[in-house]
DNA sequence: CTAATTGCAAAAATTTTGCAGGACT
DNA sequence: AGTCCTGCAAAATTTTTGCAATTAG
């Protein structure tokens, strides 16, 4: 798969590169975890301990904005972000709050109901256990 | 439809019933919303205004055990509650927050990536702007 | 009468914001 | 140099919790 959370990437969007948030694009690329906010606060806060929500947050709204990241509503007790932004979907494990990708094509054409809303995306989101959570 | 939020229904199932119960009941009844506990607890403060978020997200919370309302984790902004709980699919407006319900029966079959994990449901989620938003 | 429920208030958890100082280009 | 970014701390939001008083069955 191709780098996307580079230095290179992020300089042509016209963005400043800063210690911190090449730590959080590292951080991001090709994670699959979903992570929360505090999910990446916590995986960088021992070599940035300085680090802080704010910047988080706030690299989290550029790349946002920057369309490098997409917040996930899947996980209602808390924000997840995905970096991997092509059209997938979900399962999230209702134990433990996992989210697992599902790279697969869905045919699933516009519902009447929405013929005059304007539709920018859909996803299908599996909800279950996981293979650690199902026997327990 | 048939009424389900009755308090035949809700004795039934052993919950004793208060007046902010009913309130909540009949409030919940039939709402196609999608509201958040703070959206019950503003429709209902008129009426009793002693009514606390304690009561509403207790209620909720045995509403939930007893499989009569679920929660949705569509809008990262916040928990929303949605009394109708036989599958179904939703659309959620990105500048509103809207949700609207979408009855239909949609082909999916389990993906293989997930075949070790205990499916319980999926949904799909359509995302947009709704007709009162996308000319904005 | 007993156990469950309410309301209050405090706390916890998550996310947002203002602003001064500092870093990047 | 000028603008953007960081970090801190405070605030705002949403949700949870402990406990005493009340109420339903």
């Amino acid at each position: 798969m191709e780098k996307r959370h580079t230095i290179e990437f992020y300089k042509k969007l016209g963005l400043k590169i800063t210690p911190q948030r090449l730590a959080i694009l590292e951080y991001l690329e090709n994670n699959r975890d979903h992570p929360s906010a505090e999910d990446i606060y916590n995986a960088l806060k021992d070599r940035f301990p300085s680090m802080s929500f704010a910047t988080v947050y706030n690299t989290l709204e550029v790349l946002m904005e920057k369309g490098l990241v997409k917040e996930l509503g899947i996980d209602s007790s808390k924000k997840r972000f995905d970096p991997v932004v092509h059209t997938h979907h979900h399962f999230i494990c209702k134990k433990c709050g996992r989210i697992l990708d599902v790279e697969r094509n869905f045919e699933i054409t516009i519902p009447p109901e929405l013929k005059d809303c304007d539709i920018v995306d859909f996803q299908v989101v599996f909800s279950g256990f996981c293979p650690n959570c199902k026997n327990k």
